[in-house]
Formats: structure tokens, sequence, C-alpha cells
DNA sequence: CTCTTAACCTGGACGC
DNA sequence: TGCGTCCAGGTTAAGA
């Protein structure tokens, strides 16, 4: 599920939740995620008072009163966060329970295990936080950014503004519906993609990231806000999870193909 | 270095 | 109903 939109949906529905609340239980019900949990370290956040939530790419940073002990959260592919009354029994892969000051818990919920929960000191470099790129809703991303970033490199565009080095938060979806909107094929080797096309590519991200998070992102299947409530971007999708359907601008077929490892779907017409 | 691929997991959809 | 197969929002380690 988790791009930059639901991760930022995420951080808003948590803020108000949390900020304020101490956490009073930890309970690891599963260590084995993708990374094993330190579970003495997360035992050790009992106590603390959670006072900002912050997110750098696809990751939570909850911050607390002792500013060298923070929370770094990935969701993965199917993680969640959700704040529920303590006395409702806890789901089928609510891994880690956080007991809150006001009778409520702060759920991490994640079928496929492939999340991160960790505690950090948010001061030091840190080795999942310092190759990231530059954030795509900052006023440092536009698309001299990605033009630069992209001379001399061979890959597929689509790989090229996935992998978190250059832009962050970018996934399969809003990769896709970016390069729509712009009308590049995802397939096209990213160093011979020339200035304007880039920011005509750079507007994109900026303009479907914000329209998602405006919808509270995309559920496709797991993903909820910390309310327990879907987001509506899906009904948006131009062509994401669409191949063999109408194009949205020419009416011709949506095409489906594996570029960089995953799967795209684009416009053979428009995108060129 | 750059790039590609496999692996980490579960559950839902689909075909037989 | 059941079983096997394929697929999925991400990331990283290993190999070419």
């Amino acid at each position: 599920m988790p791009e930059l939109p639901e991760v930022e949906t995420t951080r808003r529905g948590l803020l108000p939740l949390v900020c304020g609340k101490r956490i009073d239980r930890v309970r690891v019900r599963t260590a084995k995620l993708r990374e094993t949990l330190d579970v003495p370290a997360l035992e050790g956040l009992a106590g603390r008072t959670m006072t900002a939530v912050c997110r750098r790419a696809k990751y939570l940073i909850v911050e607390s009163d002792r500013s060298d002990r923070a929370l770094l959260i990935h969701l993965g592919m199917s993680g969640s966060m959700r704040v529920d009354g303590a006395d409702l029994p806890p789901r089928k892969h609510d891994h880690i329970l956080l007991g809150l000051d006001d009778g409520r818990e702060l759920r991490f919920h994640d079928p496929r295990r492939f999340g991160h929960f960790s505690v950090i000191d948010p001061h030091l470099p840190h080795r999942l936080l310092d190759h990231l790129g530059v954030e795509p809703l900052s006023a440092g991303f536009d698309g001299d950014l990605l033009y630069r970033g992209s001379r001399g490199r061979k890959r597929a565009v689509k790989a090229f503004l996935m992998d978190q080095e250059t832009v962050v938060g970018v996934g399969n979806i809003y990769a896709s519906e970016a390069l729509f909107a712009s009308g590049i094929h995802p397939g096209t080797e990213a160093g011979r993609i020339g200035r304007a096309r880039y920011r005509r590519l750079a507007e994109a991200v900026k303009a479907v990231l914000q329209r998602a998070i405006a919808c509270g992102g995309t559920t496709l299947r797991d993903f909820v806000d910390p309310r327990g409530n879907g987001g509506y971007f899906r009904q948006t999708l131009q062509v994401y999870g669409k191949a063999g359907r109408p194009c949205p601008r020419c009416g011709g077929r949506l095409e489906r193909r594996i570029i960089g490892a995953r799967h795209s779907v684009y416009c053979p017409n428009c995108q060129k």
C-alpha cells in the first residue's frame, strides 16, 4: 500500500491521537518482521510521552520527550497504524501494541511483515535514512533535479523515479500515474529524457501526490488511516491496475509490462 | 559504479 | 469445497 500519500495520511491521522500521550505499556506480539524487532529497546519506551509525528520519505518518525529516543516506522507493503480502545481485542497481525495513558492503544498492523519498527536517535545519521533523496513536495524538488540526477543513467525512467535516491516517496502506483500524466513511457532510458520532459514529470509527481493526500491515499486492500478509514484516491487512478481497459485520454488499450521488476501500466499511444 | 534479480511474507483471486 | 498457482503498495543483499 503505502507510498508517500498513505504515509502522510497516517502521519496526519496519528498527530492528534498520540501527541502529548504517554506510553504506559509496550507489548510485542510478533518480533519477526523483515528485520527482527529489538524488543528490549521498544520496552524501554514505557514512560515516554510522544511529542511529534514526522515523515521522511515513506518513514514515520515519532519523537518523544527524550530527544534521543524516537520511533522509526516503515509500513512496508501492507502495514498500517491504528489507535483503538485498549479493551478492543487486537486483530490478527497487530504485531506491536503501545498502551497509552488515555486508555487507548497505538497498534502496528502488517500482514506481510515487510515493515520496520525500531527505536532510533533522530539526531544521528541512520543507515535507513541517509541515502534518501529529496522530498517531492519540498522546494528542492523540480525537473532540473531529475534531469541532473539522470544523466548517464541507462535504466528505465520508472525505476529511476522509484529508487528513492533522487526523489523519495514515489512507488509503483504514483510512478505509473505521474508518467501517464506527463506522457512519458515508463521504459524510456532515464538518461535520454530532456529537461522539458522532466519538468513536466516533476509537476505531475507533485500534482498526483497532493491530490492523493487530499483523498486520504489509495486503498487497494490493507491501507487504513489511524481511525480505520480507507483512502479514496483509487477511484481517481487513470492507469494503475487498469491494463486492458481504454486509455482515459485516447481510448486506446492500456498495456502492461514488467519494467524494473515491477508491473507497469501505460498507454503506448500517449506515452513515448 | 550501475543495473537486475531474488528474497523476505501473507492472503486474496482465479482456474480446475 | 479444496487445492495449486499467481499476484500485490517496498526494500535490500547479492550477483552480473
